[in-house]
Order: structure tokens, then C-alpha cells, then sequence
DNA sequence: GGATATACCTACATCGCTGTATGTAAAGTG
DNA sequence: CACTTTACATACAGCGATGTAGGTATATCC
């Protein structure tokens, strides 16, 4: 076939998008081909290079294409001086919860960061960006924490460092099991519902 | 060179896993070859065949090499009517931090399974031994947490369900989060003040 | 409406890796 | 001391995947 309108290339670049979410959240990165891609999505291997110089940039095209969840986390709770920074962030983690349940795309892309990967060698920028996402949480967060801790909001019997990891870990822990296992548990309900008792014990004096 | 002893074949076998373990954790799964998983244990790939199958027999043998930490917990917590269940499993939850935190080889395992390979086709089965564990300690502490739900144990702020789930996301989040940045926290110390800030929380009437 | 760039497809050349078959020297066995 | 088995090393065959070069038909531009 042919040439077609530029809406059209763009279409087909979406194409080959979608088949190399699908194929790698199903296979696995290493272990899908290019030629699988191209034929899931129509086409042949010479639109994929077209598109993308190779698998690498493809990836990186995929994962760059949606937000990690701590990005969100670290934007929504920006916290520039509120009156409640714990019930802020109780809530955005919540929404957070709710967001990555009802989003597939999302889960399939986070799926493949965290199981359908291996991040060496050309992937590493992957969790580079990660890695960063991460840092930022963490130096955002635990200031708010340390805020909370200087405002009397969070109880003494927590420390504000140790608070910060443990809602991080649970954080982490709740989508990483939940994604592992095929959702095998409600995540916006259950999952809110192990934020929320965390956030209980922060408070209680 | 030739044959030796039988104990000197079983010494390359483990120079063979000793490689593997490093590549794998240093490189992944999928973009580490037989070839240089020889050379790194100083023998041919011959060596490698005579005593594995393949890749996936090697990977299996690395693996089944090692306690999973959900093992650990659900062995040691196997609380037949022991009169302080949360207190047994917080204190287990502490050693198996302090364990992993002191044993490099679980570590390098763990993070293999964890984030250098990607569990699809063959490795399908290292999967689901790790779903297996899961499992199985779901089912034990849900149990437990019902128990101490029942015996007054468990503050009524917490459902058996939540505080179960919200334990072992907290637990998973803590070594995900420590194994995939390079230990970039104190496990044993915070960690363990995280588990034990939230069974604090547990046990407020 | 001719020239050119675009958006692919086809064909090829190559290469790393796997698996297996074969060789071989030492260790075990009777 | 024959012989067999063990514990590897070496050599080979083949495939699958990659990257690229070249072809082609259609938009797009002037």
C-alpha cells in the first residue's frame, strides 16, 4: 500500500502504540518482536522503524506517554501552605487509588514498568525516570510530614520521616499487588479504605 | 581441562548459579546469555548444559534456592491460638525486614524476581509459585486478623479485611521500595518503626 | 502538473544466541 | 586394568530478530 493523509500516519503510529502496550503487558518486553508488534497493528516492521528508531524508543514512547502515579501524587499535593496538608493528601492518594482502578491504559503501562521489564542496559532511563519521580515524592512529602509534625496534626508517636515511608510503602504496596495479581481486590474500596486507617493513626493524638 | 571429583562438579555448579545471580541482577534475565554467564563462572557453555536443562531450568534453580518472604511470614506466624496474634506477627514482620536486610543473596534473588525479569512465557512459573505464597498468606492472616478482630485484639476501626490487606501492602511497599533503589533507606530501623506505627494502630481500642 | 517529500512495504544481509552433536580426559567400577 | 560413566569443552547448524537499503504509490507544494 501507500502513502496516506498525515491524520492517517498518525493514526497508524497510534496503531503500533496500542499493539506494543497490548504485546508487552501480555509477553513481556524482550520477549516481543518487532515483526509480532507490526503484524498486531496492521503493518509491517518498515512502518514501526519509520516511527520509531527502534524498540527502545518505541518503550519509551509508551511510558512516556502517561503519568506515573507518584508525578500525581507529587502535583496534587503541592501543599503551599494549606491548613490540613494530611487530609489533603489522604484525599489526593484516595483519588489516586480511584484513578489508576478505572484507567486500563494506565494499568497496563504500569504493569509493564514494574513486571514486564528488565530495566538494564537501554531500558535503565526507564527507571531513571522513575527513580526521579520517586526522589521528588519523597523530598515533597517529607516536608509536608515534617510540616505536619511542627503543626501538632500529626500525632508524636509518629515520626514525620517514619510516617512518610510508611504511607509510601503502603502506597506502592497496595498497586504493586494489585497490579501483580490480576486486581484481585478492590483497590479504590479496600485500598482507600488502608489509607484512610493509616491516616486515622497519623492524626490520633 | 577434564573431569574432576564430584565434589568439584557440584563447586562449578554453584560457580555456574553464583554467575547467573550476579548477570541476572546486573543485567536481566532476557539480555543475559548462556555465553557469559560461562565465562563469568570461568567454563564453557557445555558446562552450563550438563547441568541445566536451559536458561529457564538455570533461572528455576536460582530461584527455588531461596525462602520467599511471604514463606517466612506465614511459617513462623502460624499462631495456633496463641494469646497476642498481632503481637507474634508484628514481631515477625520485624525479623523478616531485619532478614532481608542482612542476607545480599535474598536480596539479589528478590530483586531478580522482582524487577530483572519479566515473568511471561517459561518464567510463567516462577510467578505463580510467588502467587502460591501469596496465597496462601493471605488466607493465614486473614485468619488471624478475623481472630483478633473476635478476641477484642483489633481496634473496631479496623476491619479484619482492611488492616489485613493494608499490613502485607505496607510489608510489600517497604522491600519493593528498598530493593529497587538500591537500599536508599534504613530497612531494619524505619521499616520496622513503619510495622510497628501501624500495629500500634491496630491495637488502639 | 511536475517535483519532492512522505509513509510506508519488500528484500536482504547479518549476527547473536540457542541447542545439539561430538570429542575427550579423568574418575569411578568390577 | 579394561570399560564405562562423568564432567565438561569444542564445533556446528539453524533460527529468529534486527537494521538497512531500495522500491513505490500517494499527498503536498509550488
Amino acid at each position: 500500500m501507500a502513502r496516506s493523509t498525515k491524520a492517517a500516519a498518525e493514526k497508524t503510529r497510534r496503531r503500533i502504540l496500542d499493539a506494543a502496550e497490548q504485546l508487552f503487558y501480555v509477553h513481556g518486553v524482550a520477549q516481543t518482536s518487532l515483526e509480532q508488534i507490526a503484524e498486531a497493528a496492521g503493518v509491517t516492521r518498515g512502518a514501526i522503524y519509520w516511527h520509531f528508531a527502534d524498540k527502545v524508543a518505541l518503550f519509551r514512547a509508551l511510558y512516556e506517554g502517561v503519568r506515573l502515579p507518584q508525578e500525581d501524587l507529587v502535583e496534587q499535593a503541592a501543599s503551599g501552605g494549606n491548613p490540613d496538608p494530611l487530609g489533603l493528601l489522604e484525599q489526593v492518594a484516595c483519588d489516586c487509588l480511584k484513578t489508576l482502578a478505572a484507567d486500563r491504559q494506565r494499568q497496563r503501562v504500569y504493569a509493564i514498568l514494574l513486571f514486564r521489564c528488565d530495566y538494564l542496559g537501554e531500558m535503565a532511563e526507564a527507571l531513571a525516570r522513575q527513580s526521579e519521580a520517586d526522589a521528588a515524592m519523597h523530598a515533597n512529602l517529607t516536608r509536608l510530614f515534617a510540616m505536619a509534625g511542627r503543626d501538632g496534626l500529626l500525632s508524636p508517636r509518629w515520626a514525620p520521616a517514619v510516617a512518610e515511608r510508611a504511607f509510601t510503602a503502603m502506597m506502592r504496596g497496595l498497586w504493586v499487588d494489585w497490579l501483580r495479581y490480576e486486581r484481585n481486590f478492590d483497590l479504590a474500596g479496600v485500598g482507600s479504605d488502608c489509607v484512610r486507617g493509616l491516616f486515622r493513626s497519623f492524626r490520633a493524638e
